[in-house]
DNA sequence: AAGAATTATTTGTCTGGACAAATTTGGTTA
DNA sequence: TAACCAAATTTGTCCAGACAAATAATTCTT
């Protein structure tokens, strides 16, 4: 008694998958084209298009018009989904806190800085001392923000005006931001921090740090300081997709 | 000069969310048949049925052979998406770490803890102490899990065994882990706690509370302590979708 | 040797068609 | 009136074909 017949592409599909989790298609490399694959597998170009359009859902390949079908990884992307509706969520900062700029500086990179934020020791930045508020003289986070030099005359416009950041750097440049990197930590309380917060240098802080791209790279990098215990708690929903 | 030219099956799919976000097509109606659709746009089905994937993709229809499509939502399901390919992946524990049990009771709900976990204070719940280690003596977390009663006697079990306890839990009942809540704080390391890891009362630690939910309910709430510093850093990564 | 133009290749958009599989609807019978 | 069966309807699978748009490769010009 036979299983269900599967459909042609998804058995082809599985079929690219098996090869491409084996290494028979390596990441970064490109797939054969669908004309290829038509006559290998002696089915029509819909029949491959399905298919290839089943591992591009999971994000195991990209196509390109004109280039061809590029490997991007070897598994599927994901199991479980974490669903935001809009920056503000991301950063779960409200939109009605506002950033009040302190000070502004170029600086030169130490080595722990840089290994943080994706640039090398000794390069030159803009970094922006903030902090961001709630109500006036109520601090939410303390921010220092790092920006490439080029970016930094551009940045501190907009870390005066409304509107993120690296919303405004992305505009720009004419791109959108494709990627947020997170980083979260505990860490004791600098004195320079603590005095804003009003706490003791020593206690215990959240220390947020998040990197934001665009298709040319990153855009900023900002270290996000706030109070510890229920002062500022960081909360994530995970709506978990069947698989 | 006018903007580039969309496909077809862009503007119609764009056109039948329209409808939908009006509410000319209500959540849990049925859409035209493709056929219908098909007349009505004067397109090939292959156009219609493009559209329609798109639709389906964002979780706004459900299509069904035989029936057609069902409106499901009036909005797209998302705009940024969090990946995460595993269970371990979501915690960031590696699946090489195991959990050693130290001490499990039965435990009365204070108001502070009861608040956190969605229980009521004066309730009896199955608290269980654990250290999360990567190698012997090397501890990645210090744990301490909540747990409905009822569930008591089997959470234990499953806390020596191998494998995630709120995996363990909802595939007893017969059900899915559907969804999980994460708070992540900075908090004074608790003598008991900071002792495990070697580090003084008081000093900065990562706390990350997570709960786990199936169709029933809680599954189980626990609290992950972290150290500070550069010791643990929780990291997240967020593709951002193209709206 | 470098840059521009042309050609070849590849995926994207779209048509028309056919048969299969699943669901819904309507008619008949007990 | 309920159950069963057949017919109609709807989406799923798959074919062949054509032209457009984007990218890569090759050729030509300076």
């Amino acid at each position: 008694m036979p299983l269900a017949k599967i459909p042609r592409y998804t058995a082809i599909e599985n079929e690219l998958r098996s090869e491409i989790a084996s290494g028979q298609h390596l990441i970064g490399k490109m797939l054969p084209s669908e004309a290829e694959l038509c006559r290998r597998f002696q089915v029509s170009r819909f029949t491959i298009r399905q298919a290839l359009r089943g591992l591009q859902a999971d994000g195991i390949i990209s196509r390109t018009q004109g280039a061809g079908s590029r490997v991007l990884r070897d598994t599927p992307a994901s199991v479980y989904i974490q669903n935001y509706r809009s920056v503000p969520e991301l950063t779960q900062f409200a939109e009605e806190t506002q950033l009040e700029l302190i000070k502004s500086e170029n600086t030169i990179l130490n080595s722990a800085v840089a290994e943080r934020i994706g640039g090398t020791e000794g390069e030159v930045w803009f970094l922006m001392h903030g902090v961001r508020q709630i109500l006036k003289d109520e601090p939410l986070a303390f921010v220092e923000s790092y920006v490439p030099q080029h970016y930094g005359g551009l940045a501190r416009e907009l870390a005066i005006g409304t509107g993120p950041i690296y919303a405004g750097l992305a505009n720009d440049i004419g791109e959108k931001v494709t990627r947020a990197e997170q980083e979260t930590q505990a860490l004791p309380a600098p004195n320079h921090i603590g005095a804003v917060f009003g706490i003791a240098e020593g206690s215990p802080m959240l220390c947020i740090l998040r990197r934001y791209f665009s298709r040319s790279g990153l855009l900023i990098a900002s270290f996000n300081w706030h109070r510890g215990g229920d002062g500022y708690i960081h909360r994530t929903y995970i709506e978990l997709q069947s698989d």
